[in-house]
DNA sequence: ATTAGCACTCGCGGCTACTGAGTGCTAACA
DNA sequence: TGTTAGCACTCAGTAGCCGCGAGTGCTAAT
């Protein structure tokens, strides 16, 4: 167990790390303020937090560092709950003007969260298992090739286009159209795959002739692979931590937000509420050295999306918390209004 | 003037320092398979063309390096036209299949190319001087919200959610896309504003009530305000280039390539055909030592796009020309027969 | 006109010495 | 017994030096 003195220093030194990236060493600790102890004392108290794997050093003679175990301790106990709370609005300005589109909204939360904390957000989009089909829309634009647009209750728009294969008749394909208005209106974009497999394709079959080729044209057009939009506010702007001093790390950086899948995943899986993975905790090796900072925004009950933070382990935890608390916030409630006007 | 045999060792020594990336000395040259001359004949010659401005050195001992003015002479001059042409085919088989979705194939095009490349590819998409409204839907979600949706006769679709005050009654609203179906169909893009403040609003003002406000109300959703889109391929790719050792040089790459109106000045005002910019040739600073080749594709006899490769200096010039010549063509290929089906 | 030869230049990698920040430990102190 | 002063030690970083090698420019010979 730690003592009250090594707490505090604990604390000390990852808020010193944290703020100039340089081990601190012990006579820099003794001379603050709110340290009564000489660089001595300090020295052996460090020896002790480094035994028990807060602390590391980066050589043998070297100021301490915080370990990843430091930093979950300093941000499981060591940040005060309340305090430095970000004063509020920083999105809602942006959404008080008469236009209110969401994805521009989103957009630019990722770009704003980026630049006041320059380090990378990532934004997730509204999880479609509350999202659901409100129209259908074909439309054509020759003879040959047509556009199919899904609109959903959230204002998102996905849209299609491709050809139409000789053989598919017209009127089979506005037929096909008008059953999929019907049957498919207020279903949850997630239940989509399931009905069309099932009703949609008993349904079909009755009334549209040429029933396969047609059907699968459609499947194609209509089931997206990409469920989730990823929203992605400054990757360069992390370039200015003094971390990436390293064109290997860099290249590795890139090449990882790059791959959209692996950040969907990363995200994926979060808990309600705020969550912190530091270092190895995260479950991509690329970000082996990174903390990944979640919230989650919400609307009405289920969960939405999620919004993300993704910096050095040396982050500014507590700014960076209280932030996104703040943001999480406002685009629920944003999204709770939106959703009210809604229904 | 050049003589024939300076320009042969220009030649060599550009294409060595492509190829490796070290700067070249004359006992190399002279070593290769089809130079008949010493070494110290080389040295004359390659003090002559450093004296006329073609080449340089890194240092006073070192090996020569083009200088742009070497670089510009080499693609004026020295790329055999037709040879290594690239063997035909890098896009087409994407677009084979039956679905052909335009967005999707300009982003794998750019993919493709930058990773055939190594080098950052991008692509504006098609001028709109060209591109007709196809339909205009307006798709209420709620008593208060609603979805605009342009489509163009391009498959490209446009859509922007809002809000609808209070004050503006649905019946307007439909009223007003009947009028907006009517009047814009076929109409250019770019003229979508003038109409919009001649015709349109004439017209509306005799069949709509509280003008004013709808008015504005729709014309903010349907002009948009980023005419062109811009698809950017391998950003991460060009790091793997030996010229992005320096941090510095990075940060600046990528915080240029953040600004999206930069790039598209940077490509906008292009000729027919392809055109290289070496070095300080180029307008914007950030890329004063980059190379960037442009070629255009096309549709009908407007000119519909732009589509790049942005790299070192030391860039594969014979590759990459005869490569965005191919695929140029194959795009202008495939939206030909896109064309053609939707006249 | 070409080439061989030679002196010279300069970047670079390796070696050494020095400095300064920081540690661990011991012994003295309250 | 907890705290502190003192001291020897470690190590990264920097500067200077040396020698190597790749390359040049120039001169003189072919």
């Amino acid at each position: 167990m730690l003592t009250e003195r090594q707490l505090l220093i604990l604390q000390v030194i990852v808020d010193d790390f944290i703020e100039s990236a340089h081990p601190v060493g012990s006579r820099a600790i003794s001379k603050k303020e709110d340290i009564p102890y000489s660089a001595a004392t300090i020295r052996n108290e460090m020896a002790d937090l480094e035994e028990q794997g807060y602390l590391e050093k980066t050589h043998s003679s070297s100021g301490r560092v915080p370990s990843e175990k430091g930093y979950r301790y300093y941000v499981d106990h060591l940040i005060s709950p309340s305090g430095h709370a970000h004063n509020g609005d920083v999105i809602s300005p942006m959404i008080k003007d008469g236009f209110f589109e969401f994805e521009q909204i989103v957009q630019m939360s990722a770009e704003v969260l980026s630049e006041l904390t320059n380090y990378t957000s990532i934004i997730l989009g509204p999880e479609l298992f509350e999202t659901k089909l409100k129209q259908v829309q074909l439309i054509t634009l020759s003879a040959h090739t047509a556009v199919a647009i899904l609109v959903t209750n959230t204002g998102h728009v996905e849209h299609r286009s491709f050809s139409i294969p000789v053989e598919i008749k017209s009127s089979d394909l506005e037929r096909m159209v008008n059953i999929l208005n019907e049957r498919l209106h207020d279903v949850p974009i997630l239940k989509l795959q399931e009905i069309f497999n099932t009703e949609i394709a008993a349904m079909m079959k009755m009334y549209v002739e040429d029933f396969d080729r047609s059907y699968n044209y459609l499947k194609a057009a209509f089931l997206s692979d990409h469920p989730v939009k990823l929203y992605i506010g400054g990757k360069s702007n992390i370039l200015r931590q003094p971390e990436f001093n390293d064109v290997d790390k860099i290249r590795s950086f890139f090449t990882m937000m790059d791959k959209e899948e692996e950040i969907i995943s990363l995200l994926k899986h979060t808990d309600h509420g705020i969550n912190v993975s530091i270092g190895k905790e995260n479950e991509v090796d690329a970000i082996k050295d990174f903390s990944l900072i979640t919230s989650s925004y919400q609307l009405g009950d289920g969960q939405l999306g999620t919004i993300a933070l993704l910096g050095p382990m040396r982050m500014e935890y507590k700014k960076v918390i209280s932030l996104l608390n703040v943001v999480s916030n406002e685009m629920t409630d944003a999204l709770h209004m939106w959703y009210k006007n809604n229904e």
